[in-house]
DNA sequence: TTGAAAGCGCTAACAA
DNA sequence: TTGTTAGCGCTTTCAA
């Protein structure tokens, strides 16, 4: 059977008090006795039991990760660097895929309840925001990750979808178009993509095209619908240029283009978000608005660590500054 | 604080066993009684804790995934379909990234261990095979996942790796070609994809060229350098046609050729493996073998969870067809 | 400096 | 049919 403290404390000639002191490095004791216990525990090999330790009120080192769908791209590169992060400082995390669907949502977070995690990161809207105010109010460490919702007081790390939004249309201005669309997704991200697309209209002095601004659900699939949908008008002039709000229906844009005949970026420039790997994988390379993964998923670990041991949230909001990486299509 | 076995039961006016045996549906009791213990647990939202029944010597409901990296589409994709049916089935899963690691995967394996997770998904090689030798020694339980690995006597579930190799090299060989690279990923699974390159040259007579046989790690830089390499050799032909054994070489050598002006599938045909979405963002797609991700992340979840229930190991070994789909790249 | 003992929330054998 | 009780492996107070 597995080695429990018991085991440890007989072979160590103590009391299982004394090498609960060792495990948890308090108490005073010889140090001699602390030496000797922790050979002892080496030579055993135990491990303490996640499970007898949080029965007593210890923190169960588990973070429960909510995302719209592990199997994106964006939120896979993210999971891989809250993994890191989390592992880097003893935590391991519990992934759930919510679909954005009102069910699941409510499900995991039931289910990461019960396996008491210390905390939830949330990157994934939710459409009952009352299943994660229940969580604030029982003073549960609770994060959001590109998720700025302002109806939720909490902290906050994501990227300044704002700029983001106004520096890529400003890009596609300062190349000469005039006639830019946006293609955004159903997400709070994207409404404040869209007041960026807006506010740059505004400092060139460009009028607003309300035709211009599309909104449908994120992949590649509904990227080449939309773009197919909005080059068969009649009644308006195609783009020259578009801004797709994430790489996926940037692709989806780059595929309806390439089949239609046009040349990119000759006919059509195109900016998408996130600078995932799918970013590098059409030819040319997608131009994109980067957002700092790496950095966002390393902070928001560390925020959520910092208010596990606090036992309060500090609510910041950090926002980091998007970063326009220019390749191929514009 | 969080209402537990001992609140229901005053509440239901029964004792803490009674309320044990509805939340497990054991035992017998009056109908009456099971109803009304099931009321008042509703009533007040109770949550059994699972980490009280783990300590019992019940199962934590938690899976452990061990994979190269949760960021690379592949598992990622793999990932997504084993969350959802180890959700399905009432179990959550703790995901581990080990980079082929050694430091990491024996880390992550004692982590896992420590809490208590039922069993373990194995999809990354291991350097240390006698890590997984001592789990399953201990009688945890363990399957891999795209993991072919015969010195593991385990139950495992993969695709026919020499059958993909010896498809995708008939089908180039059957449009023309004669002259065929293989470029391998250091796994497992490419001995295979070789040994299916070889065996498909004898089938068609002809010579296979040590030459053509290439290696390195799984990512797109490495395929296009091993490409680059390839072309900028002077001592052989180049050859017409690439098998590339993951979608991201693929992806880099398509990078590399159209780089030095190569049309493809004109001058060079070119064939993935693993079916990701990367293989949809090129334009042209890339035609690549396909592996049923879907179905093979829902039946290892099943056959863990089979062997956790019985306590023992099927040892069952399932190869699932690959699948060639052909899209713009052949 | 060390250890005895109570108790975390639950299960399961056994008694009533 | 229902309840009493002894743990599971650990932490923590308090006493020695």
């Amino acid at each position: 059977m597995k080695v429990t403290i018991y085991d440890v404390a007989k072979k160590a000639g103590v009391s299982i008090a004394t090498v609960s002191k060792v495990i948890n490095n308090t108490g005073n004791m010889r140090e001699s006795t602390r030496q000797k216990v922790k050979e002892t525990m080496k030579q055993m090999n135990y491990q303490p039991s996640v499970m007898a330790s949080a029965l007593m009120g210890k923190k169960t080192e588990t973070l429960g990760l909510l995302v719209p769908d592990i199997s994106n791209p964006f939120f896979s590169e993210m999971a891989r660097t809250i993994e890191d992060r989390a592992h880097e400082r003893g935590m391991s995390v519990i992934m759930c895929s919510t679909d954005e669907n009102a069910e699941k949502e409510m499900k995991y977070v039931e289910l990461l309840q019960r396996k008491q995690v210390d905390g939830f990161i949330v990157a994934s809207s939710f459409h009952d925001k009352s299943l994660l105010q229940e969580l604030i109010k029982n003073n549960i460490p609770l994060v959001m990750l590109t998720q700025d919702d302002p109806s939720l007081d909490v902290s906050k790390v994501s990227v300044d979808d704002f700029k983001g939004g106004y520096e890529a249309i400003s890009y596609h201005f300062s190349n000469g178009h005039r006639k830019i669309a946006i293609i955004a997704e159903n997400a709070h991200s994207s409404i404040l993509r869209i007041y960026g697309y807006r506010e740059a209209h505004e400092a060139y002095g460009v009028e607003c095209k309300e035709e211009y601004i599309l909104r449908t659900n994120a992949s590649i699939p509904s990227g080449k619908k939309v773009f197919e949908e909005l080059f068969s008008r009649t009644d308006i002039d195609p783009p020259t240029a578009i801004f797709a709000c994430n790489d996926q229906l940037a692709i989806g844009v780059i595929q309806g283009a390439k089949e239609r005949g046009l040349e990119i970026p000759k006919d059509l420039a195109i900016i998408g978000f996130d600078n995932t790997i799918l970013a590098t994988t059409t030819v040319p390379g997608l131009t994109t608005v980067a957002q700092p993964i790496a950095l966002m998923g390393k902070k928001i670990v560390d925020i959520l660590i910092e208010e596990i041991k606090e036992g309060k949230s500090s609510k910041e909001r950090i926002l980091y500054n998007p970063d326009l990486i220019v390749r191929g299509t514009t």
